[in-house]
DNA sequence: ACTGCCTGCTAAATCCATTTAGCAAGTTCG
DNA sequence: CGAACTTGCTAAATGGATTTAGCAGGCAGT
């Protein structure tokens, strides 16, 4: 329709049309408030940019003022983790709201990728970067710009103080409220960490919250765990090996805490194997709300990692003019029927 | 340890420090083939750029030659589907190598946002747009500038040759394959789709395929499905509902060819429930190699969905100069013991 | 009539890398 | 010796938007 040559349209072009300067157009589509330009101008320019199309070009605005309207999300693993799904969901639809944008970049954990991605976000002039770790640990990073926003997510770092986490304190005592609400008192076992065996032992920042949480919910009720079980991984074929187990030794265990909805998922097969039922015989609860967790028959209720929230959370964080501070997002329950 | 202040390193200060002009330093820092500057003169330069530690400004460079080394991955849907999990990744470390980085855009399927993203990649001065479907159809593209490349990745497109699709004619020949191998003739129940109830009518064009490629194969070995039950979600509780329907009313079944994991899934629940095995009484087969295949007891042997290939050649096809074709990507068989 | 102050706008500098046109010195050839 | 190249390099234009400095005209005040 309108301008039918192959060319790019330029502020120029606009300027033109509208009978101005390109400084004039300029000051009025990016809207500065103190202008002195006349309500006539003002309309001009704007109907010769909707006339023509006008797009500005992102490249001359970076250059100029430093500014992308672009953020880095840098994960350490995408794929490998279903956690970073909702993550970059989450961030995904934060940033379009405020008309941003997300590079994506991952660096599979090793020191030398991760300054390779940020150097990448760097070249790009991105307005902020978001680190997502898996799991908490420190972040090897090359001085950066002073001036650039960052924000770790999911993650903490003594570098930037700027954090998106899941409120996993809150979360563990909601799991043990879960099973007591429930009548349970003295028959839960606990599924996936030891205390003792893992004494000062952390995977991570989050678990060691989550399993504070736990502890400190079942001291207020007075309440002691019948068992402990720990591994190292918490995949469902642990879950199941330690389930069998439990059950074996200690028959009037009657609750199952699974410190995820992986062990949650291999303890299922466990009980169904030794004949016995959910929720009939055993009440069983998790975290995460991983995928798995609504599959299962019957439902596993599990406390939920906001992973989309927290996405969110961290674009919004790195927009705002925060400089500090921890965001907790709470961990919603998930009710389904194993409990 | 270099340069302290906190500007940033311009290539016109890497010419000074090396006693050249921008022009020379330009040229030899990109590697120009046809240039006459002597050897001396690229000793120098390289080595005041390592010595500042010279990093180019893409936006500059953006502007001058329309090319960021930015890839925009556009999807319908993100983390809805688990299937953009290893698109995502591929697509991820095939740009890594080539040098170049992966702008994500979501437009959860709305021809409104899409134009939106595509304005937004555009803008930016994108090399080339990866379009990933999560279900294969045409999708409404505003006018792009001709020299954009686009490869559709996971659907096809009249507008755009280029694509790339998994291999499913033949993923679903060997589904079969699998099961004729291990002697199933006669007792094969097909669970998903029925093809009387749904002539005509398909999902997807992949889906398309997969099911012309399994009744292919059957057809060549001469056999029939005892049964073939369909249904519209493919989700776990619908294998459950089909498969204990199946077992109810044909008690010769003895093998299970499900059109994805998750049907296989339920259908696993529902064996157990009937109080036959995996895979003593029933065999079962799937497609897409799910998270849950693996976690599944017996493990599930399945086809699967070579996600993470699809999105490396994705962006290795948008690199190289190919302007045409459909690349199909061999879905490779996971056996594991189901069968 | 002259200074001073708005008002409404523009010229030109700037951001930084790339690229074209072309200069100066040296070499080759007739 | 002069014309014709070659070699090694540089000045300046370019891409497109933003921003600073400042011009011209109108008006008020003295």
């Amino acid at each position: 329709m309108a301008g039918l040559s192959k060319k790019r349209v330029t502020l120029a072009d606009v300027a033109r049309l509208a009978g101005l300067s390109s400084a004039a157009a300029s000051m009025i589509l990016t809207g500065r408030p103190d202008t002195r330009l006349s309500a006539e101008a003002h309309r001009r320019v704007h109907e010769a940019a909707a006339q023509l199309g006008y797009r500005p070009n992102l490249a001359a605005q970076a250059l100029r003022t430093d500014k992308t309207r672009t953020i880095a999300f840098i994960s350490d693993y995408v794929a490998t983790t279903r956690y970073a799904n909702g993550l970059i969901r989450g961030a995904l639809a934060a940033a379009q709201e405020a008309g941003h944008v997300l590079l994506l970049l991952e660096t599979g954990g090793g020191p030398d990728r991760e300054v390779q991605a940020i150097e990448a976000a760097l070249d790009r002039q991105v307005d902020g970067i978001i680190f997502a770790a898996m799991r908490a640990r420190e972040i090897f990073v090359p001085t950066l710009p002073a001036a650039t926003r960052v924000v770790m997510l999911n993650g903490t770092s003594s570098r930037f103080p700027l954090s998106v986490l899941p409120d996993e304190l809150t979360g563990g005592r909601t799991a043990v409220e879960l099973l007591v609400a429930a009548g349970h008192r003295d028959g839960i076992a606990l599924v996936g960490h030891n205390k003792v065996a893992e004494q000062g032992l952390f995977r991570s920042e989050t678990v060691a919250r989550r399993i504070a949480g736990i502890h400190a919910a079942m001291d207020e009720h007075g309440l002691d765990f019948a068992v402990e079980e720990s591994c190292w991984e918490w995949e469902p074929q642990h879950g199941f090996e330690l389930t069998r187990k439990i059950l074996a030794q200690q028959p009037d265990v009657t609750a199952l805490l699974c410190l995820n909805d992986r062990l949650a998922f291999g303890a299922y097969q466990a009980v169904a194997e030794a004949g016995r039922s959910v929720p009939g015989d055993i009440s069983i609860v998790a975290f995460d709300n991983d995928e798995v967790a609504g599959y299962l028959r019957p439902g596993l209720t599990t406390v939920a990692l906001p992973h989309e929230e927290m996405g969110r959370a961290s674009v919004r964080l790195l927009l705002s003019p925060d400089t500090s501070g921890e965001h907790l997002i709470p961990m919603p329950v998930i009710v389904r029927a194993s409990i």
